[in-house]
DNA sequence: ATGCTGCCGACTGTCGACAATCGTCAGAGT
DNA sequence: ACTCTGACGATTGTCGACAGTCGGCAGCAT
């Protein structure tokens, strides 16, 4: 029936050449479309809390504004409209999505719906897959402890996700990341909106080291409380700002 | 909050009017882009397995076919590329997503970490969720039953998948709903493509009765056992269909 | 002063057209 | 016979333009 296109599995006909002159340095120069290009610059400056909630993107606006037509950038908001980071009204455009208290709680009881059942499974998946996870989230530990040090807040929160990430990335199941990274995004946008102080690093490193070694120990039911903990207390933090003056809030 | 109209109290003229005749009951009257009615045709032929793996769907074809220009064509292919419902190439356009062995695994995997999730949150939910959530079940069971009276494959598996749907729907998340809408879409596409004999109607019931038992039982342990259960035994099922003879094969 | 009606500007939704990109295939060269 | 090169056809990526829709405001009637 279908023809297979009998192409000698694309790519190893030049490879050799390429392999003997220093030409594997190339890297697969920028191959994306401008629409992608535009979704992913509106989409860090939505999670870095650039753009206030409720603000406008108008097409033509942006459109100009990049100096390209309105095609691709309509493509790119529709985008971030899918991933919740926008929201669509009929006929009178997009909008940067505000997030209410029972938004932040929605994110953070289905993060903790797919971290947890990630890490259920990587539990499950031997001590191979669990020891591979375990190498990976210290390096995320490692990466989120050398932010601590730049004192950054974005970056703090980004590394921060980061490793929420890495752990779910690590039951290889590729829709839990889709997933996942659209609560992430959300997540993050809404702690870097609302400028929160961060926590000591050292509580931080500790707590995140607890996941590390309840998940290194196998302890299924320790994990999983700790997971639920930790992203309980963050979303208590989070729609409880009001106590801007001293107690150590902490987003996550 | 919500304006009331403000009708009664003696303004019995103007207003009565409205109240008198029967306007009330104009509903308002579809207002969807072109765009989304496509996508929604479009995301109904593939969940119900009218278009084949692999088969290409270029935007001009389609565009002609509806008399409509690419452009909302364009759009509601981009929105089902985010469903994963289509897969796009770069400059060679989107085909119908293929799904692999390993994909069914992933999806009912992630299906099980939002199910379980959504039932672990309506028994914490209290009696009054745990109530509300057994009624709602207990109709999905009911147009479960009447799908299989009729004996279509496809009225069989969507009734089915609503039944889980309606159990996610009660843990009031709407995050978990997006999430497992996507989910939801994607099994049922690959139920449905592979054209399984359905397992006999009681046995299908009984396995969901279990599940709204337990659930009313607020049982969570044997709550959750059944529905790893159920979703494993569906995902082998379906990613073992060469024996196409005798066993009664289940999709679920 | 209040409420309704009709215009106005701004923006989106849709359209047709052009240009860039990719796979294919014939053809030259070895 | 095999490999590489170039052109071809098809399809997407992008563009500028037009029409439809919405919110806001002025103007009129009450």
């Amino acid at each position: 029936m279908r023809r297979q296109p009998t192409f000698g599995a694309g790519g190893d006909r030049g490879e050799s050449i390429v392999a003997v002159s220093g030409l594997s340095k190339l890297k697969t120069l920028e191959r994306k479309s401008t629409s992608d290009r535009i979704s992913e610059e509106l989409r860090q400056m939505i999670i870095e809390g650039q753009l206030r909630p409720g603000e406008q993107l108008a097409e033509t606006r942006i459109a100009e504004l990049l100096d390209v037509s309105r095609a691709p950038v309509r493509e790119a908001l529709q985008q971030l409209v899918q991933q919740k980071l926008l929201v669509s009204a009929r006929n009178r455009g997009v909008s940067v999505a505000p997030f209410t208290a029972s938004d932040i709680w929605e994110i953070y009881d289905a993060r903790c719906a797919i971290e947890s059942h990630a890490a259920s499974r990587i539990i499950d998946g031997g001590p191979g897959v669990r020891a591979r996870a375990t190498d990976a989230l210290q390096a995320a530990r490692d990466r989120l402890r050398s932010a601590l040090k730049q004192g950054d807040h974005r970056k703090i929160s980004a590394a921060d996700l980061d490793f929420h990430t890495t752990l779910v990335a690590s039951a290889g199941n590729s829709r839990l990341d889709d997933a996942y990274s659209i609560l992430s995004a959300q997540a993050l946008a809404c702690i870097n909106r609302l400028e929160i102080a961060m926590p000591s690093g050292d509580e931080l490193i500790d707590e995140h080291g607890l996941l590390i070694d309840a998940l290194a120990a196998g302890e299924r039911e320790v994990l999983l409380t700790a997971i639920n903990d930790h992203l309980t207390v963050a979303a208590s933090h989070l729609t409880a700002p009001p106590s801007s003056n001293g107690g150590p809030s902490r987003p996550r």
